[in-house]
Formats: structure tokens, C-alpha cells, sequence
DNA sequence: CCTGGTCTCTGAAACGTTTCATATGCGTGT
DNA sequence: ACACGCATATGAAACGTTTCAGAGACCAGG
């Protein structure tokens, strides 16, 4: 592998200079420029970042560590997140934890032996000990999709017990009674804060909540919901979704099982990934504002890995609920 | 930062027994080796892989470099490329280039600087500069769905031109005989092997081919192409598309146009990503083995990282079809 | 001719590891 | 008592950069 030793030689140039024309061309005369940079080309030399980062005490990459990029709506943070980082001039990789704990782990702690610029994290786990391993190494991190309190870190999130009572609301306003909740794993916030926005948009109403847990947040596991809901006695008439890919799940198992939505079973979802509109029946949805979510926090973490007192921020957007077929009032 | 050299001075050994300690633990005595992990924990001692990379020469890297992560059918390739990265102890990082040929240079020129342990690629542009000078840095690479000559590096891929007849061959059988086919740009080898695949397949039927080039692989697309769809006349009785997320597209312009699918329009798709089936219309679909895909190119990429001559293999898979609603013959 | 300043370039130190040859101490067999 | 081998610990070199103090060449002004 070419060095910067053999390009200096090649040249006939000391390292240092090579290093010059690299980093600062114009401290460099025109003639030894030129004359390097042929060289460099001829040689194919590219830097070691290694070395580079080593002498740097940090590294120009950011990272986004994200709970499943099997769900559209994350894939959106990531573009968001990516084009704020390219915008300052930062490449940005992509992890994807699946939503499993060790994963995010094994993650955590590569980024952290990497001496990555700055995290934007999605965590399943806050409070599990790689988290507070990877405090420790003192990488400026920042929430995304998740509100912490401020002393811990800036954060960049949507009001989820809004969106609940949102979803909830709706479903009261276009006349359900008996609701299901499809919810995920209670160990995300997200979900918490969710079911807490449903009860209390259902507080007061008189209407009957049921609330199936879900395994996962994915069309799977709404296939399996979809099941259990079909199976209950009296049956909803309504059900919100945690999720999209659960709605769309849940879906599918009322289509399959030849059950009428909205007319018989209204349904809501959350997040408003582009499929949701392309569905079976055009779903009703929470809609956040992934992009913005993703490209605001890639901002704020840059802001904190200047060399200025990091100024902690929480940013929280506000859902908004868009109406579709799937809870349309029908005449019967 | 707590490097090596603090714990060394902590434990009051030198720091090369740390570094035993962390890389070979059964050299040490178990009494130091105590004494020293312990240290490490207390100080919140973090490894600096940079360093410890400089040192190696190369990183415990893998890259894997996306067409479009807003694709699920590549969010399953990721998928599969990570289990089989993790089977093998090495981490694995995603980068997403969105089809744009500058964010794929600046993704390779990133991770020959990283000196990444291997690549995976799906590139938009094999012949291109950036290419050229990634393929000089010496790191090992696998193409991941494209075929590429034997001598150029592995592949493993699936065989789109297959796929193409197929589609075309079943559209041929439900009794279509003016056929549109949504391609997306002809840059990419997929959508150009396609192609020749709708082609053969139709050859000799007597059946009439429109193609359409929608600018991108995504929904929006997919709705351009289906507004020009329904702008011609005679109009086609069935559109194949290049992709799953066009032929939605395509779908959702029907649907919105009160065009009936599949009676007045058929939809053929491609890749069977888990939305196909819970679209408006079911889709039929042509399906990719995109797990295997992502697992397969990952061991072909951990072998050829090895020390043994690197030994060139092109895998093809063989696509299959699935047909559901949008392609069912109707009575009329 | 001397002084001081500007423009280029050089050489060496430093970054935090891993590795390897070498040193030390101890137990064992003769 | 001696030699030997084994277990364990050490110190220094090396990896490929960047940075910085300073050397050398040249020029303008006095």
C-alpha cells in the first residue's frame, strides 16, 4: 500500500510537504504542487484516515444508530440525518440495531473504539450498561425520536402523547366506542408515551379500551394482532396502531378475513410512511416530520461537537393526524 | 481520554501488559490480570481503534454501499449481509448513496481512506472515476445484485433478465397483448437486463411494447408514469414495472384515476418487498431472494478477505414469480 | 553591504496502539 | 549446586500521518 513516504520520495520532496499539498495546497509553490500531485495521482495514494485520526485525536465521521431500518419512517431520519451531515461537510455512517439490545450494543461500542465525531441515537435501551459505557467515552450524542431530560443531552423528538390523543380523538369524534390499541414493546418510550396519549384522549368519553401488546413493530406482528383483535368478543370497531407496518398488518388480517374496513373495523395508524396512502384501504395516520427530525438533530450534534460549552436543546415537533379512508365515516 | 498508557500507570504495570491483558489475557497472570481489568473498568478505559488500526495495517471493517435504503428490498440485503457479518465477529457499517453518483464517490473515497476491511457494492456506476480509483486501493469488494465479468471481482446476484421474460411470459398467458413496461434509468444494469428479459419474453407474440423511463425507482415515479400511462391511447390493458415502489406508484395513479385493477389495467411488480402484498391491489410480483442475496455476498466477501488466494465466484439466483390480485384474469 | 521580511521547504516529535526480543524469577531434574 | 525451561513482565520499535519550529533562499530598503 502507497504511503505519503513514497510519495515524498517519487517527488523528490519531503514528507511534510506532501502533507502540505494535501491539506494546505496553498502554503505550497505552484511548481511543487503540481509536481506532487502528479505523483500522487500516478501513485494512487490515498491518506490513511487511521493515521490521520490518530494524530487528530478524532475522527470526521458521524454516526446514526437507529432502531429499525425496516421501518420507513427511520429510513427518512437517515436521509434527514445525511444531508445536514453533508451540508457540514461530514460523512455519516448508518447502524441499524434492529431494535436488538445486544446489537446496539456491539454497536455502541464500535463507535466508540472508532472515536466517531458525534452519535445520533434512536436507543431501545437508555438505561442498559453499553449506554452508560458510551457515555463515558464522552462522545457528544443526540437523541432522535426520543425526548431525555436536559442535563443528559439534547434530543430532537415528536410529542407522542399528542399523537395518541390525536389518534384517539379521532377515532371518539367519528362515533367508535369500543377501541383496540395495538401497541409495541413497552420498553420504548415511544410506546409508553403513546399509550398514554390514547387514555388520556379517551379519558372522560366512556368508550371501552383494549390494548394488545404487539412483539414487534412490524407487519408480522400486526398480522398477529389482526388475529387476536378478530377473535375478541364483542369485537372493536376501531383500532389505532402503534405503527404503520402493525396497521398495515392488522390490515391485511381484516382483508384476509373478509372483514369490511372502515365499515366494520376503522383503523389508525402512526408515522404516515409513504405506503400507508398506498394501501389495501388508504390509511388514516399520525404523521411526524421524519426528515426534519433527522436533519435537526444531525445539526444540533454538530453545534456540540464545536469547540464552544455545548448548549443542551430539546426540540420537540408537534404530529398531525391525516385523514384517509380507513376511518371514513360509512352510512350504515 | 484515557489511553493505555494511564491504565498502565494506574495498575503499575507496563503497557504492554495491558495490551496483553485486553488481546491475549491468557499470558498474564491471573493476579495482574485482575488487578489490571479492573483498573480498566474504574478508568472507563476505550480501546483507540485508530491506533490499534495504524498499527494492524487494516480495520475489523465491513462496508456494505446501497443503491437506496428507501428500497425495503435493499433494507433486506443490509439484513442479511449483517447476520452474516455478525456470524463472522466482524461489524459491519451501511452507507446509502440514494442512486446519486456523487454520494457513491464520496462513500468509496470515505472508505478506502478508512481502509474498511471490505466492501459490498451495489454502485449506480461501475466505470466511473470514483470506481476506478476505489478499485486501485486494493480493498477487497463483492458486487451485490449485479453481475460482473469473473475476472473483475465475485457477484452475486439474481437473473434480471429471467425475471423480465417472466413478467412478460405472464402477462403473455393472462391474455394481454398491448403491455407497457416502467423502467427505471437505464444506468443501472438491473433495469437494462430487464429490459432485454421483456423483451424476449414478448418476442414472437405479436404483442405490442411501450416502454416508459421513470426518472427514479421510488413511488413518486411510479405516479408520473401512471398519469402518462393514462394518457395513452389506445391504452394498455397491463404495465410490468421495473420495481415494486413504481408499480405502487403506478397503482395508486389507477386507483386515484378510478381505473379498475386488474380489469382494466394490470400491475406486475418486482422484488416483492412485504408491502406488495398489502397494496391497495395485491401485487404480483417478481421476488428476489433478498436475504440470501445479502448473506451470501457477505461470506464471498469474509473469503476473499482471508489470507488464501482470493477465489472468484459469480453467484445467480434464479427470481420467481408470485402471482396475486393485480394480474388475476377477470370474467369481463 | 547589511538588515529584516517573505516565501518555501525540511526534519523531528507526537498520536496510542501491538508486537517481539529480551529480562527476570522460579521450580525442577540431575 | 547447577543448568534448564517455563511463566510472566518489560521496553522499544514501528505503523502513517500532522504540525511546528526553524533553516535557507531571495528580495527590497537603507
Amino acid at each position: 500500500m502507497v504511503g505519503i513516504k513514497d510519495v515524498a520520495r517519487q517527488a523528490g520532496v519531503s514528507i511534510g510537504t506532501v502533507s502540505n499539498v494535501v491539506n494546505r495546497p496553498h502554503v505550497v509553490a505552484t511548481a511543487t504542487r503540481n509536481r506532487v500531485l502528479s505523483v500522487i495521482q500516478e501513485l494512487g495514494y490515498v491518506r490513511d484516515e487511521s493515521a490521520r485520526q490518530l494524530r487528530a485525536g478524532r475522527s470526521r465521521i458521524l454516526a446514526l444508530l437507529v432502531l429499525d431500518l425496516g421501518n420507513p419512517f427511520f429510513v427518512d431520519v437517515a436521509r434527514g440525518a445525511e444531508e445536514a451531515a453533508h451540508d457540514e461537510g461530514l460523512n455519516i455512517i448508518t447502524c441499524n440495531s434492529s431494535q436488538r439490545v445486544e446489537t446496539e450494543a456491539s454497536y455502541l461500542a464500535m463507535l466508540a473504539e472508532q472515536r466517531v465525531r458525534g452519535v445520533l441515537l434512536s436507543p431501545v435501551d437508555t438505561a442498559g450498561d453499553a449506554m452508560q459505557a458510551f457515555r463515558r467515552s464522552g462522545i457528544p450524542y443526540v437523541f432522535v425520536d426520543r425526548k431525555v431530560p436536559a442535563e443528559d443531552a439534547s434530543s430532537v423528538s415528536v410529542d407522542d402523547v399528542a399523537g395518541g390523543e390525536l389518534a384517539a380523538r379521532h377515532l371518539l369524534e367519528t362515533g367508535h366506542r369500543r377501541i383496540a390499541f395495538v401497541n409495541g414493546p413497552m420498553l420504548l418510550t415511544q410506546c409508553r408515551d403513546r399509550d398514554r396519549g390514547v387514555r388520556s384522549g379517551l379519558a372522560g368519553s366512556g368508550a371501552e379500551l383494549s390494548v394488545l401488546e404487539a412483539i414487534g413493530l412490524d407487519v408480522t406482528s400486526g398480522r398477529d394482532a389482526g388475529a387476536r383483535l378478530l377473535g375478541m368478543s364483542p369485537r372493536p370497531t376501531a383500532v389505532f396502531c402503534a405503527n404503520d407496518l402493525l396497521a398495515l398488518g392488522v390490515l391485511q388480517a381484516m382483508v384476509g378475513a373478509g372483514v369490511r374496513v372502515p365499515a366494520e373495523m376503522a383503523i389508525v395508524g402512526y408515522d404516515d410512511i409513504e405506503f400507508a396512502g398506498a394501501a389495501a384501504v388508504p390509511l388514516t395516520s399520525v404523521r411526524q416530520p421524519a426528515l426534519r427530525l433527522g436533519r435537526t438533530a444531525a445539526s444540533l450534534l454538530v453545534a456540540e461537537t464545536g469547540d464552544e460549552p455545548p448548549q443542551r436543546r430539546q426540540v420537540v415537533f408537534t404530529p398531525e393526524l391525516v385523514v384517509r379512508e380507513s376511518t371514513r365515516r360509512t352510512s350504515s
